[in-house]
DNA sequence: TGGCAGATTTTA
DNA sequence: AAAATCTGCCAA
């Protein structure tokens, strides 16, 4: 079932929490790929200067000012490239970024896209599920509910579930300097698909 | 207009 | 630890 407005019009940090569970899928030309979300981070417009959007908008970052349910894709370290769940209202900039997936369907096309054949390293990073789903900058502005990139909130995949539990827990996020004590990091505790040092 | 920091990953 | 290398700030 593919998730529907309401889903993604939730408070940011809330929808940073529900996202955790779903399934984000991407049916692509080269066959579909799907990975169960284990990790968050909230991107606020308040009090946030780590936030893209806390200087206004520019051109890398003006997806993350459209309508809830925008795909946000940026280039990062000029090298990778993250994806980003917009959220919040219009022209507010708020964002969750997908940190990492735990691998579901179309994993021989996940370790072809990454050149890695071990199942916990194609996805447990925010550069390297772009790469694994075959995420590109054309999906910045897409629709998640009306694209070939898109959330599910259940799904009945076809692979054996990987999936290993884990108790949701709340921590800083990670990779940034400023804002960087802010609680809004929500993933799978103990989930071996989460991304690590 | 130049230098640099940044929501990262990989290799030495 | 350091490279790869793009975008946007902020200081001259």
């Amino acid at each position: 079932m593919i998730l529907g407005i309401e889903f993604y019009s939730q408070p940011t940090k809330q929808l940073a929490r529900s996202l955790l569970g779903t399934f984000l899928v991407h049916d692509s030309p080269q066959g579909r790929t799907v990975g169960r979300i284990v990790e968050t981070e909230a991107y606020l417009s308040q009090n946030d200067p780590a936030c893209h959007a806390s200087r206004g908008k520019t051109k890398r970052n003006a997806a993350m000012f459209g309508p809830a349910g925008t795909s946000y894709v940026y280039l990062i370290y000029g090298m990778y490239y993250c994806f980003n769940v917009v959220s919040g209202k219009e022209g507010e900039g708020e964002a969750v970024l997908v940190r990492a997936l735990e691998p579901v369907e179309g994993i021989p096309l996940m370790q072809k896209r990454r050149g890695v054949e071990n199942i916990p390293e194609l996805a447990s990073g925010p550069g390297k599920l772009v790469m694994a789903m075959g995420i590109t900058a054309n999906h910045n502005f897409g629709c998640l509910r009306t694209g070939l990139l898109k959330i599910h909130a259940t799904g009945s995949f076809e692979s054996p579930d990987l999936w290993a539990g884990g108790r949701m827990k709340c921590s800083p996020r990670v990779g940034i300097t400023v804002g960087a004590e802010l609680p809004l990091r929500f993933f799978l505790d103990g989930n071996p698909f989460v991304s690590r040092r």
